[in-house]
DNA sequence: TGCTATTATATGATTAGTCCTATATAATAT
DNA sequence: ATATTATATAGGACTAATCATATAATAGCA
């Protein structure tokens, strides 16, 4: 389970709260890896009963108590194991491919807001990940090396590459649209 | 949701059966939008409570019954308002970014490996996306007119692009990190 | 002769994840 | 003065999907 490994990943430079590790996910892996809060409070409770982590509670004046986490040996063990091994086939679902692949019963001019719609949604995706690297380097710095900072950064760099080709590729085909490409509809269903 | 509509989508063609849904989700929207035989039968079993579609069962000497599942008016018309309505945001998971994120603390050598192995994998993914128009292409125009058969062509072309530029990406960071562009590790934890 | 694949539908159990809500205090913003 | 945000944890309900299994006849293969 990948959302299990990240957290141990977190933990492997620093104890943390889960707290701390929701900001830590919005901070920098959630752009190809989202987790959402309550799912972490219930995997660090599994982790903990694997031996993975341990809790040290610590008492706070007017605020409530932090369960401060932390890596067992195990844990660094498993995630060790987990980072040198393959992962099952990358699962790709990607729904507006299925309005595409179903859309010549559409207008050409629906069709294409289709593809606008797209592009758009795309182009202010692109646009955050560009904001990443100046929200985050504070964060980056404090807790990672020169050498982790590093391998933060290519996966940010793969992301924006792959979201320009995805890009490229929509807006030549929607030059291929204008230009009336596609086979005009024969006779009307519906 | 995605696979109701997909479904609507193959229905609005013609009338099929569970099994029938099954093949052709394998023939074809597979690569982007993979479904699950046993969901295939709770979703039409959904989309006929809900009106959207009916069912005919068809008696068959030593064979199970076929239940074929057609579109209803209203069905048509819900497929439509999809067809033509905007997606909410994209989900990426991608795990083998979550390897490579926390991969500082492997050595240089596993480094590589994780990347060879994604590498590996995306190529074989690219050649089966290949040998996808041979497989179905009597399929396609068995069901679908040149219009409809574009819109199936465009979404196989997208996904071919966007598997190239991901390799594209990977292999050349292999030539980088062959070339010790990442910094050193700076002292042994673990 | 026995094994597997094809045709055809369907349920049970489980998983990974989302969304909503609860609780409680302090600080900041309008 | 009031509302929102930040700090901090956690449970309930739900959803989409997977995996395994059951049933039952026929056809083809080794």
């Amino acid at each position: 389970m990948t959302l299990e490994h990240a957290i141990l990943g977190f933990l492997y430079y620093i104890p943390l709260t889960g707290y701390d590790l929701k900001k830590a996910f919005d901070a920098s892996v959630q752009h190809f890896w989202p987790a959402d809060q309550s799912q972490i409070y219930r995997t660090l409770a599994r982790l903990t009963e694997q031996g993975w982590v341990e809790v040290q509670v610590v008492q706070q004046e007017n605020r409530p108590p932090r369960h401060v986490y932390s890596l067992t040996q195990a844990g660094r063990e498993e995630l060790r194991r987990w980072l040198t091994t393959e992962l099952p086939p990358e699962e790709i679902r990607v729904p507006w491919l299925v309005q595409v692949f179903f859309s010549g019963q559409l207008s050409d001019e629906e069709i294409l807001a289709t593809f606008e719609r797209v592009a758009n949604q795309l182009r202010a995706r692109l646009e955050r990940a560009h904001r990443i690297p100046e929200d985050s380097t504070a964060y980056i710095e404090a807790i990672g090396s020169p050498r982790e900072s590093f391998f933060w950064m290519l996966t940010l760099d793969y992301r924006i590459k792959v979201m320009e080709a995805e890009l490229a590729w929509i807006e030549e085909t929607i030059q291929r649209l204008q230009h009336k490409e596609q086979p005009p509809a024969e006779k009307q269903r519906s």
